[in-house]
DNA sequence: CGTTTCCATACCCCTACGGTATCGCCGCGG
DNA sequence: CCGCGGCGATACCGTAGGGGTATGGAAACG
């Protein structure tokens, strides 16, 4: 199978739409459809049931696109990386914005002292989309929060635990209790963050991607969110925080896609074990 | 990039040689150097170095070679698992010839008196391939032995952990001790496991790949060998054992590639984690 | 029943992949 | 020092197949 073909068919996939897919994939449809139709027959499976009302994907259609977009996350992988070795010998680090407190600046600053330090370029991206950078080789580390981040598939060092807190601006009904529990969190609209492919849950709140914006939120008094603890760090004036006790413990980890062990990433983890 | 030319790549950088590289590939050498050439043109960087005498990596060839396998592997596991849809609705499971003692018929029953349950194809290899079969669709799930078995890049559930024990034929002169210690094996050849690339370690005793073999050379008075306890379940006459206080623990545990949550996988995990 | 929508088929063109022949470079043996 | 052998690169050619346009044919809709 050639990654052309499964460009085509994940495209035809998530557009569930020849004429759709073929415009994303600047050809006519024609020969996207012949394309889907040899990879079917070569195959030897049904990929696709379409009437000339609807294309659905069939059980293995599933498979395919499942599968394929994890292989085609590698073939790119294995692409930037390469082209990215012989231009600059540094590495990319991805965090959510806002998100790591003080330990990234640490992390950098202990990491340069070391000999033998490359370059470290920082990304910081929407909540959700580190795992897929670190798949498709746009970065080679990431610093994630068990149990929010998924980590499937990453090789990782745990870093730390932490509690969480709730954020509000100082003067909040709630920021003189010593301490909460969820239950006296049930009525209180808090932020929602997106699932892994980009959407919301429903319910009252407003809808955030990053932990800069939402502390803004929290600024104006248009919502309330509970953060790890460390986040005090980072505070700005006006904002106060109260424990949340039995919030979920948040683990801060460092990750790294499998066998992708280069020097510099094993000396960057091994600092970041140390701090 | 097309995974044609990943094959053609990976082919060269593993035999060094256009010419065997061609031939492996079913080609002419000529097409190879201008497919190989196109390649780096297109991504910017010299992988290979060449003199009419040798051909060698570039830093940037090791690094497509490396991940260039793993593409190739979620390209042809993507492959596999969708032709294997529409045929056989089952499982694989793959797991070390000889090396689960009662666990494996134990969870295989187990799993078969499930409702909904899907027929299980038992695949039995050689120690250190059965990474190997799930990254490229062979297999759905494995039953691997941390810490021997490597389980980076895979999802697991721990299923239970055990000691060791050395294997003797009965009446060996150590089979009398109550429980030993490393270093009481520090002078009897041991036998030797293959390493994930296949290679041996140097040194005294048999190679073996697989428990089967290793516990007939046992009872030939040809090797001696520390396996987890479990083993005894499953031991011939004419053999004892006796426990290795301080060898490392041994956890088995079952494994899947990431993103391949299917209804049945999930059934069999269920399962397992229950027994 | 015409119209619209959408996928499949028919047909054509041209890119680019693979093959053969040959060159150029280099190490080695006489 | 020269010729030979081994190996990768280059030149050139034929053709399979990928992509384009035009069109067919089935299904929903008013």
């Amino acid at each position: 199978m050639e990654t052309r073909e499964l460009r085509y068919f994940v495209a035809v996939a998530e557009e569930l739409h020849f004429g759709r897919a073929a415009q994303r994939l600047g050809m006519a449809q024609p020969p996207l459809s012949r394309a889907i139709g040899q990879l079917e027959r070569r195959l030897g499976v049904e990929l696709l049931r379409r009437t000339s009302r609807s294309v659905t994907l069939t059980e293995a259609g599933a498979v395919l696109l499942r599968e394929g977009r994890v292989a085609l996350d590698a073939v790119a992988a294995a692409e930037r990386r390469t082209r990215r070795v012989s231009q600059t010998p540094g590495l990319v680090l991805v965090s959510k914005a806002g998100a790591t407190g003080e330990l990234l600046p640490k992390l950098l600053d202990a990491y340069a002292a070391e000999p033998g330090a490359v370059t470290v370029d920082v990304v910081l991206c929407p909540a959700g989309q580190q795992e897929a950078q670190l798949r498709d080789g746009r970065a080679d580390v990431a610093l994630l929060h068990k149990p929010f981040d998924s980590t499937t598939g990453l090789d990782l060092e745990e870093l730390g635990t932490e509690g969480q807190v709730l954020v509000m601006p100082a003067g909040h009904e709630l920021s003189t209790r010593p301490g909460l529990r969820m239950s006296d969190l049930a009525e209180i609209p808090l932020a929602r963050w997106p699932h892994r492919d980009g959407s919301y849950p429903a319910g009252p709140g407003p809808e955030v991607h990053d932990a800069v914006q939402l502390l803004q939120l929290v600024a104006l008094g248009r919502a309330l969110t509970v953060l790890p603890e460390s986040v005090r760090a980072t505070l700005h004036e006006g904002l106060t925080t109260v424990p949340v006790l039995d919030a979920p413990l948040v683990t801060t980890v460092i990750a790294w896609p499998p066998h992708s062990r280069s020097r510099a990433l094993a000396g960057l983890v091994a600092v970041a074990t140390r701090l």
